[in-house]
DNA sequence: ATACACATGAACCGATCGGTAAACGTGAAT
DNA sequence: ATTCACGTTTACCGATCGGTTCATGTGTAT
């Protein structure tokens, strides 16, 4: 298998654990979805847990570079693009196939903090917070690691609740919330 | 199997559930661990599912009494309650066998908007919304809906936070965000 | 003592779990 | 044309999945 066939099987398999989940995907069912056959994807992954560990690679990846090419199409105001996070949450919120985090299920699902499959998903939080931080450094926040933990709170929980409750409603709160929280953190 | 017996089963069963997940814990694990045979936990629930909801039952009673009494017990004024929520939170939090929330957990396993335990899920946390407005309504909030809103965002973002990255940084957190947003939102 | 109701554990069901072994097909190098 | 290497298919492994059947208690009422 070449490496772009890899990397065609971990993007497919990202797909099928994000809208099946991880213990319920089994890997017959997913050498099927993906097309590709059980012995060929032990070829490259010694285990499940392997392959899941590069599909949260994968996902960190896309998810971090999107939210931040996002973010700068935006706005180019530091200030104003710690609210555009939020508008940029709202546009994925309402996309058809969105089903929570995918980082989210998987520490729910893999509970123990020593799990790596645990340890990856705190990890993909700790680098939007560090992304988080740096906008709100150059905002000019008071206490921009503060301010950068306050809305990725409220971003977990936008995350939450529009897979809950519905994308809409939630996508207005959060974004007024930020604002609100922002405004504080800014203003002497 | 008397009343008492089938309520202990559930009691059982939903830790069992809550700290090793849904799909992960099979029947006859959870047969072993709760002392009761599986014949005799299928005399009493059909499917695997119905156990499932009847703990979700329980866990939402359970959760929603502990916060509203614990709040109660904290704060008299009903602004000062508002900031309770995220006290009593953080004494979650920290409790030895806290493991997020079992809803967030259910709802990241069973991701289909219209499956019993998806739609059980969503009630819980719109039952906390309704507490939330009650006590913003109180607090004489301008929009008591749209403040219970935005704290329910800090606090099922805290809950995620909080298990992925640890208590005490978090609840801090949390606490401060929700002093601004209730601050924003009863000041003229 | 005997009959009945009921709860129990254990064995069992087909299906599926994560993972492996080996047979088979195909292309390139000789 | 023959060999070699490699990727794929298929069948298979023991274990476990959710759920059922049944034989064996065990207690109670007559």
């Amino acid at each position: 298998m070449s490496a772009s066939k890899r990397d065609e099987l971990v993007q497919n398999a990202l797909q099928v654990f994000y809208s099946g989940g991880f213990h319920a995907v089994g890997m017959d069912s997913l050498a099927k979805a993906t097309g590709v056959s059980k012995t060929a994807i032990y070829k490259h992954f010694r285990t499940k847990e392997d392959l899941i560990l590069a599909t949260l690679r994968l996902r960190d990846e896309q998810f971090r570079n999107w939210l931040v090419r996002r973010v700068e199409a935006l706005e180019t105001d530091p200030r104003k693009r710690l609210v555009a996070i939020f508008d940029a949450l709202a546009e994925w919120f309402r996309e058809p196939g969105f089903q929570s985090c995918m980082f989210i299920k998987a520490s729910s699902e893999y509970q123990d903090h020593t799990h790596p499959i645990h340890v990856m998903a705190a990890e993909h939080k700790r680098l939007l917070l560090s992304y988080f931080s740096e906008l709100a450094r150059k905002a000019k926040a008071r206490d921009p690691e503060d301010l950068a933990r306050q809305l990725l709170l409220l971003k977990e929980g936008a995350i939450v609740l529009a897979h809950l409750h519905g994308a809409d409603e939630v996508a207005r709160d959060a974004r007024r919330a930020a604002e609100n929280i922002i405004s504080m953190s800014l203003e002497k």
